[in-house]
DNA sequence: CAGGGCAATTGGAGCGATTCAAGGAGCCGT
DNA sequence: ACGGCTCCTTGAATCGCTCCAATTGCCCTG
C-alpha cells in the first residue's frame, strides 16, 4: 500500500509537507501543493486513518448507536446523520442495540476501542460509567432522544409532554378506559410517555378514577404489537390505547382487525413517532409526531461543534411533540 | 489514557507479554496470564484499535454497506450480521447508500481509509476499481444480494428465478396484462427480477404477445410505490404487477386502495422479499420470499473464513427464492 | 554433569501518520 | 551589504501496539 512517504518522494518534498497539504493546505505554497496533490492522485494514495488517529490527529470517526435501524424513526435519524456527516468527511458507524443494555455497553466498548472521536447515542439505560469512560478518552458524546444529564449535550423530545398530548386528546374525545402498550420498564422514552399519559388523566376532572392498563411488550416492533392484542382487555366501553411507537401501534391494530375488533369504534389507537408509513395505511394513524429530522440534524451539529471546539458548552435541547389526529381515534 | 505499558508495569511483566495475553493467551503461563488480566481490569485498560491495526495486527473492523437499513429486508441482514459479528468481537460499521453509486463509492473510500479488514456489500452498481482497491489493501470482500464476479465471494438470491416464479404464478392464475414497478435501471437486483419475469411470460404458450409495462421509480420505498399508482395503466382486464420489493408493493397497494381500485380484483400485486410486515396487513401480500437470515449468516461466515484463511477459495453461493401466495393475487 | 530441547518471557524494530521546533530562502529597508 | 522578517519546508520524536528474534531458566537425558 502506498503511504505518505511514497507521495513525498514522488513530489520531491518532505513527509511533513504532504501532511500539511492534507491538514493545513493554506500554509503550503500553491505550486508545491499542486505537485503533492498530483502525486497523491497518481499513486492513488489514501491516508491511513489508524495512523492518523494514533498520531493524535483529528479523528474522523463517529459512532451512532440506536435501538433498531429498521424502525423508520431511527432510519430517518441515521439517514440524516449520515448525509450530513459524509459531507464533512466523517466516517459514520451505526450499531443497533435492540434496546438491550448489554449490547449497548458492548457497542460503547467497541467504540472506545476505536477511539471514536464522537458518539451519538440513543440510550435505553445508559450506565453512567460508560459515559465516563468515553469522556475519559476524549470522545465527545451527544445523547439523542433521551434527557441528558448535566455535563453532556443532549437532544430530546419532551416525551412526557407527548404522553400528555395523547392523554388529553383521548379525554377530549370522550374515552374513559385506557391502556398503554410499550416497553416502559426497559426504555426511558416509553416510561416518560406513559408518565405523561397518566399525568394528563390524573389532572382531569375525573381525577384518579381513571386507570391505565399497562401492557409491557418485549420489543418495539410490529410483532410485539400483535402480541399485545391478546392481552388487551376491552369490555363494554371502547379502550383508548397509547402505543410506545408506531410499529407497535401497527401490530396491535392489524391483530385487532383480524379478530374482528374495529378501530376506532371498539379500540382507539394513538401511535408515536409519526413514521411515514402510518399515514398511508388503510386506516391512517393518529399519532404523536417527533421532529426527527430536526432532532438528528441538531444532534450532529452539537456533536461537530463539541468535537471542534474544546471550550464548548454543553446544552440540552428539547423539542416539542405535536399531535396528529387521523383515523384511529374518533369522537365518542 | 492507560496503555499497554501501564498494564505491563503493574503486572511486572514485559510489554510483549501483555500483548501475548491478548492475542495468544495459550503461550502465556496461567499464573502470569491471570496477573496481567487482573492488572488490565484494575486499570480499566482498553486496547487501542488504531494502534493494533497500524502495527499490522488482525483488524477487527468490518463494514457493511447496504442500500437502506430502514428497509426491513436490509434490517434483518444487519441484525443477523451484527449479532454474529459482535460475538466474534468484530466491530461492525453499517453505511447506507440509498442505492446511489456516488454514495456507494464514498462509503467504500471511507472503509479503505479505515483499512477495514472485511466488507460486506450490497452493490447497486459496484465499480470494478473500488473492488480492486479494496483488494489491494488486503480487505476481504463478500458481495451480498448480487451475483459475484469471479475472484470474489458472493451470496445472492437467484433473482431471475424469483421473477420467473412471479410470472409463472400470474400466468397460472390467468392474468394476461402485466406490469413491473421498481428500479431496474438502477439496481442489478431489480433488473434480474424483471428479466426473469419477462422470460416466464415469453416462454408461455401465448408467447411474446404478452407485454410488460415497466414503471421505473426513484427509490425502493413506500413513497415510490405510491407514486407508481398514478402511472399504472389498467383498463379492462386486471393488471398483474410485480414489484421490486415489498415496500414498493405496499405503497402501490395503499395508493390504489385510496383511489377505489380493489386489490386483487382490479390489480393483482406480488411483492418481493417477504418482509415480516406484509403478512400482517389487512390484505396479506403475495410475495417472493428471500431466505434473508441464511443469506446474511452465510455471507458473514464466508467473510470470516476469508479473513482468517489466506488460502481461502472464493465461492458464489446462490439461494433459491420461494413464492408465498397470499391475498393480493387471485385466480381469474 | 554437559548439552539439548522446550516453555515462557522480553526488548526492539517497525506500522503511517501528526506536530513541533528549527532551518533555509528570499525580500525589505536602511 | 546586512540584520531582521516573513514564508515555506523539513527532520525528528511520538502515538500504542504487534511481531520477531533472542534470551533465560529449567528439566530431561545420555
Amino acid at each position: 500500500m502506498v503511504n505518505i512517504e511514497d507521495v513525498a518522494r514522488l513530489a520531491a518534498v518532505g513527509r511533513s509537507t504532504v501532511s500539511n497539504v492534507m491538514n493545513r493546505p493554506h500554509i503550503v505554497a500553491p505550486a508545491t501543493r499542486q505537485r503533492v496533490l498530483d502525486a497523491m492522485e497518481n499513486l492513488g494514495f489514501v491516508p491511513n486513518e489508524s495512523a492518523r488517529v494514533l498520531a493524535g490527529g483529528p479523528g474522523r470517526f463517529v459512532g451512532v448507536v440506536v435501538h433498531d435501524a429498521s424502525n423508520p424513526f431511527f432510519g430517518e435519524i441515521i439517514r440524516t446523520v449520515e448525509d450530513a456527516a459524509l459531507n464533512l468527511r466523517y466516517i459514520v458507524s451505526t450499531t443497533n442495540t435492540g434496546a438491550d443494555p448489554v449490547r449497548e455497553s458492548t457497542a460503547v466498548e467497541l467504540l472506545i476501542q476505536q477511539r471514536a472521536s464522537g458518539v451519538l447515542i440513543t440510550p435505553s439505560a445508559l450506565p453512567a460509567d460508560a459515559l465516563g469512560r468515553l469522556r475519559r478518552i476524549g470522545t465527545k458524546v451527544v445523547v439523542l432522544d433521551a434527557p441528558g444529564e448535566s455535563g453532556i449535550c443532549s437532544v430530546a423530545m419532551d416525551d412526557t409532554a407527548g404522553g400528555r398530548l395523547a392523554g388529553q386528546h383521548f379525554l377530549d374525545y370522550g374515552y374513559r378506559s385506557f391502556a398503554f402498550v410499550g416497553t416502559p420498564a426497559r426504555t426511558t422514552q416509553h416510561a416518560a410517555r406513559l408518565a405523561g399519559f397518566r399525568a394528563a388523566l390524573e389532572e382531569s376532572p375525573l381525577g384518579r378514577r381513571l386507570d391505565v392498563q399497562v401492557i409491557e411488550v418485549p420489543h418495539e416492533d410490529i410483532i410485539s404489537g400483535r402480541q399485545a392484542a391478546e392481552r388487551l382487555q376491552h369490555r363494554d366501553s371502547p379502550v383508548a390505547v397509547l402505543c410506545g411507537n408506531d410499529l407497535i401501534a401497527m401490530g396491535l391494530s392489524f391483530a385487532l382487525q383480524e379478530r374482528g375488533t374495529v378501530v376506532p369504534q371498539d379500540v382507539a389507537i394513538c401511535g408515536y413517532d409519526d413514521i411515514d408509513m402510518v399515514r398511508y395505511l388503510s386506516v391512517p394513524f393518529t399519532t404523536v409526531r417527533q421532529p426527527v429530522h430536526d432532532m438528528a440534524r441538531t444532534a450532529l451539529d452539537l456533536l461537530v461543534e463539541e468535537m471542534r471546539d474544546p471550550e464548548h458548552e454543553h446544552q440540552a435541547v428539547l423539542f416539542a411533540p405535536e399531535l396528529v389526529v387521523r383515523a384511529t381515534t374518533a369522537r365518542q
